[in-house]
DNA sequence: TGTACATCAGTGAACGCGCGTTCACTGATGTAC
DNA sequence: TGTACATCAGTGAACGCGCGTTCACTGATGTAC
């Protein structure tokens, strides 16, 4: 039985979860600690009471991102398989989702941050790999065992370029063209079910 | 005739390409109006003889950065084209290459800039959109004229995402195999001229 | 159960620094005669 | 061709501001008896 968590415990997990938003809002470079503590409830002073730097606040937001907006994929996976969709389609339409293309706060870290991942410090390029690595994990999870064992890069990669084009787009109805067509090219491909009636 | 440019055109070129180059190594928010001026030899004070804003620069650099690595891409393409290799298969071997990958400063704005557009100004984002309606474009004249009307943004998006990706992963054997992925796999689908020998 | 005290999470003022922007000035360029 | 002056590109000091970080303090929590 896990020990009820301390008051520490739970403000530190309510900054994290903070910036975990925050970061895929505003960038890694588009949010500062006054804005976090202050959108968490508290004043910046008792910050480094909790992280010893702006980094490894950034270390845990990135790993917290990448969990919650897993498990939010998960959950809108569940129930688009439990209408009959494949685990692959299932994949493919929560991500390229018109939902997902506007709620990059709660979306996939990979795709709000990648084009900044490079430049982060040497921890927080570590948590990037990291997330990177579990994103394509995820996506080979939904494919048939016999499926070539590159794909899942090779489709992870579609996944996040799509969205962020999408988005650099707009949200509009050209972003979302770009998805559907991106959606339609990934189910034509890869998709052995049969299509949905 | 054109007639001969002036000494100040000169120098705002100048600030131009070297902001071109500082954006896509450092993003938006990775380079400030000082580093771009030292950069180009000059002091900052004379920056806003050039341009009333920092956005302003970030606009024209940005336009600038599309035109030099669609440049430098399709001299690329044409040795490669040279060689025997179809259009489609010499921009896939251009784009994805090793050289790319840890080329970001001289390489493509779209990938070393998306996930940082939609954050932008509106006018920066402005232009971002046409870099992205652009780089679509140049994938599409590489295809076929039979080929879907829309693989081209599908393309273009994996061409994107797994540039990104690698980049992430970093430029070691991990990135480079997840460059390879993707080519192959755009290759196999896409590319309708016979493998080379 | 109630009081006295130690612990500790969070406050808010202050720091040094780098940013975008402004501006009075300098020194080179180029035109007028 | 040579001098006198106007133009104008670039300089460098200064501005206000927001950032990451530090720290002395406060007030609430919780333990000892």
């Amino acid at each position: 039985m896990a020990t009820a968590p301390s008051r520490k415990a739970l403000t530190h997990e309510r900054i994290v979860d903070t910036a975990a938003r925050a970061i895929r809002r505003g960038g890694f470079s588009g949010v500062g600690v006054a804005d976090i503590m202050k959108e968490a409830g508290l004043t910046h002073g008792g910050f480094y009471a909790h992280f010893p730097s702006r980094d490894a606040l950034l270390v845990e937001a990135l790993a917290h991102a990448g969990q919650q907006s897993a498990e939010r994929l998960s959950q809108g996976n569940a129930q688009r398989e439990a209408r009959g969709a494949s685990p692959f389609r299932a994949l493919i339409d929560s991500y390229l989702s018109d939902r997902h293309l506007s709620g990059t706060e709660n979306g996939c870290a990979v795709a709000a941050l990648v084009s900044e991942m490079p430049r982060q410090s040497a921890e927080v390029r570590g948590a990037a790999v990291e997330r990177v690595r579990s994103l394509v994990a995820l996506v080979a999870q939904t494919l048939p065992v016999d499926a070539a064992p590159d794909s899942a890069a090779a489709i992870a990669s579609q996944m996040v370029g799509a969205l962020q084009l999408a988005r650099a787009l707009g949200d509009n109805a050209e972003g979302q063209a770009l998805l559907a067509a991106n959606r339609s090219a990934l189910l034509a491909r890869y998709d052995t079910s049969q299509p949905a009636a």
